[in-house]
This record gives C-alpha cells, sequence and structure tokens, in this order.
DNA sequence: TTGAGGGCGGGAATTTTTCCCATAGTCGTG
DNA sequence: CACGACTATGGGAAAAATTCCCGCCCTCAA
C-alpha cells in the first residue's frame, strides 16, 4: 500500500484525531501506526466516555477513532451524544470483537466507518481518509465471520433491538447489576426492569443466563475464558 | 506466517524482546511504549502461535511478551511449548482480560510476569526488566481484581459446593429456569431457591450471569460459543 | 398535521427470592 | 450407642424483584 497517495497538498488540510480506546496500549499503537501518514495527526486523546465527549467538543476532531468495548457506557451511546453535538461527525468505530451485529449496529448509529482491532495498518489509515472525505468505508476482509449464515434468527432477533435495548443487552449479560445499568445507564431501575423484559421477549430467551449464551454466540460481549 | 526482524545494532546489554499479539494495533502500540525504554529493544514479532514459536527459536529473546488471547492455539499452550525448549524463557503474559483465574493459570504454565493491557507503560516497562533478570511481576494496581497471589479461591470455592449444588449450578448456567430445575432434580421450587442463593453464597457472585460466566471459566458447562 | 415508534418511568399487582427455621437421614467418632 | 456435624429437604412470612399496563415526551417521516 503505498502511503504516498494520501499526500496533500498543504499543511492545512491535516486530519486531526481523536484517540478514544480505554487500553494506553491500543492507544500508543494508533499513534504510531497514525504517524506513519504525514497527514494525519493525533489531536487528542481519552480513555473514557466523558473524557471522550469533552475533547471532542473542545478539539473538534476531523476524525475520531472510537473504541466500542469500553468499561460503563457503551461506545455507542458516546457516538450518538458525538453525533447529537455534531451532525457530520465522522466516526470511525473500531472492536476488538467483531460481528455482523456489532458493524451493523454501529452504522445505524451513524458511524462513517468500521474495521476491528485486526484490521491491516493500511487499511485504518485509508479508513480514515474514507471517513474524513465522509464515505463510508467498511474492512471487507473481516478475517472471520464466524456468523454461520447471516440469516440466523438470532441474528434478525437481535437486530431488532433498538440502540438502547443493546446496550442494556450487554451489560446485563456480562453480568452487570439491575441497579448498576441504571447508574451507567442513567435510568430508573423501573425502566431498566421493564427494557430488561423487552428484551429477553424479543430475543425469545427467557433467563437471564440464556442472555449470556446469545450474546457470547454472537460476540456481543467478550468471552471469558481461555481454552 | 511473518516474522518481522528489526535490526538491532548489537548493544548488548540491550533487552530483546520478542512481541506476540494477533493485533497488528496492539503491537504497533507496544513497540511505541517500549521506545521509550532505550535499553529495551523488539527483536521480533509474531501474530500467531506458529511464528511465534519459530521467532523464539530462532532470535532466542530475552524476555517474550504474549498475548494471551490469540485465535487457535491458546496463548498458554504456546507458553508451555516455549518453556519445554527453553525452561529459563522469560515470558511475560499480557491479557485483555483479567481475572484472578487467568493469572493464576499463566503462572501455574511458568510465566514471569502478567500484566493487563489497561496497564500503565510505566508498569510494562517495569516488568519487563523484572522479567529479564528473572524476577516474577504481578501488576498489583489491576483494577478489578482481587491480587491475592495464593490458591485459585474461585476453584477452591467450586469444590466446596456439594454434588447437589454442584449439579443445580450446571443446571442454572445452561440457563435452565428454576422450575424446571425443580422438575428434574425432583425438589420443590422453594428447596432450589434456597440453594440456589446458597450456591451464590458460596460461589460469591450476585447475578446468575456471573454464574454462567464463572462456570465457562471453569469448564464446568460446554462454552457455548462457535469459533 | 397526524401517526408511529423509541425512550422513559409511575403505580399496583404479582411473582420471585430471601430469611429463618424445622425435620430427617448419614456419617464418623468417642 | 449417642453425639455433633453436615447434607438434603421444604414451610411460612416477609422482602424484594419483576411484570403489566399505562401515560408522557420526543423525533421523524408521510
Amino acid at each position: 500500500m503505498d502511503i504516498e497517495v494520501f499526500k496533500h497538498d498543504s499543511y492545512f488540510s491535516m486530519i486531526r484525531v481523536l484517540l478514544v480506546d480505554d487500553h494506553p496500549v491500543v492507544r500508543a499503537g494508533y499513534k504510531r501506526l497514525l504517524e506513519y501518514d504525514s497527514n494525519i495527526e493525533v489531536a487528542a486523546e481519552a480513555s473514557d466516555a466523558e473524557s471522550a465527549y469533552m475533547a471532542f467538543v473542545v478539539y473538534q476532531p476531523d476524525v475520531t477513532v472510537l473504541d466500542l468495548s469500553m468499561p460503563g457506557v457503551s461506545g455507542l451511546s458516546l457516538l450518538q451524544k458525538m453525533l447529537m453535538r455534531d451532525p457530520d461527525a465522522k466516526v470511525l468505530i473500531c472492536s476488538m470483537y467483531d460481528s455482523h451485529t456489532i458493524r451493523q449496529k454501529a452504522f445505524q448509529a451513524g458511524a462513517k466507518a468500521f474495521v476491528s482491532k485486526n484490521v491491516a495498518p493500511e487499511k485504518l489509515l485509508l479508513s480514515i481518509h474514507a471517513a474524513y472525505v465522509g464515505e463510508e468505508f467498511v474492512d471487507t476482509d473481516a478475517p472471520s465471520s464466524l456468523s454461520l449464515s447471516d440469516t440466523d434468527e438470532e441474528l434478525d432477533r437481535i437486530n431488532s433491538l433498538t440502540l438502547r435495548e443493546l446496550e442494556l443487552f450487554r451489560l446485563l449479560a456480562q453480568g452487570k447489576t439491575i441497579s448498576y445499568c441504571a447508574k451507567v445507564m442513567n435510568l430508573n431501575e423501573k425502566t431498566v426492569y421493564n427494557r430488561q423484559t423487552k428484551i429477553r421477549e424479543k430475543l425469545k430467551v427467557d433467563t437471564l443466563a440464556g442472555l449470556v449464551h446469545l450474546a457470547q454466540r454472537h460476540n456481543i460481549i467478550e468471552p471469558n475464558f481461555i481454552a
């Protein structure tokens, strides 16, 4: 991949990037990779949703690279908040765990691009440029899209979840308590209960454990075991 | 199968590191962080178990930084293979997901150090130096994990379950409802409730989802996850 | 403008779950 | 044998979690 193709004419065309990831190592990785491209500079970085939003408002980056799997609030909510503030924001969603569902939700929420952390460095740069100019970019050679078939009923059900529901789904599947969910999602516990019921109804599972299994099958959450 | 080698201008006191992680971004992150330390150089890197082993044999790094969550063969297997080849190998295990169990397994397998990807950059460098001189290094301020280093508490807890409790534990972790459990175990629902409470108490888990995760961590149930 | 749908939560009813307790069987031991 | 310790089992009342049904607000699209 010839990086020279990204060379812009003037100094003023630098793409200013905001990096959001809770892992210092990963942020460092992005920075190093982005350094390869002389038209990109890291304007700011953040390790959690709040500071990310603040940085977004303050620095007004051209492109935001946002990791989905952050503690607490989901990256998707943050994305929405950003888009609320600036509907034209270019956000590149990056996720450790790839799945059709996650991608779908990301784009639905307004992401301009999606890559998994497996992405080759050149692809990452490419996708940032693509996002910058407003194109949608999809990392096609997703390594092992392990979804058996995209017509899977379970998948359809998951896709029928609204954003907010998906967010709660993830939290619950991770084993968070109702009250914790209420806190981090800024909701009344009652609402969480109501929503949980709705989620289970949509997903056609009748136990919490069922939610966990379903979530793991579809890479909605990280498998917490080592084989 | 790509082993990248980095020129090292023979400063024999340099700590030569082998990086093993399947994510390019993460490898880049390590490299960037390690560059801060002028006594460390990245001798080679690898993105999968086989090439990692080859690199290990060929380059004989002073310290290997090994990510646990790799596709295919587990990082732990790779670790064992390396130690079989060189019992004195210094391997620093690095994992996205931290838990006491994981750590335990890592040290049990012969790891010299363990850090989670949340680790602060300085800690990472510190741990590499520690591993280099043969010390065991434990990232103490691990955010959410109890850093007690004795026996595997979770396992002990599971072992403290009675047979009947274990039976119910498995059913629950598989997502069966209380009434189903009562039926198949020939019990009054009340008894099942009482028992479930006791199990969660013994296992120190406060949600059903927690039971599922615990069960999976310890292979009590089949991970119902397609890889 | 109207209507559909998401997001949010109140109130009462309902169900689940806890907590404390009682009974019974088993086992090892003095 | 009798004793305590431990497991297995469940009753009853109380507490907490959950459901069910409802209304409100907002946005968006027709």
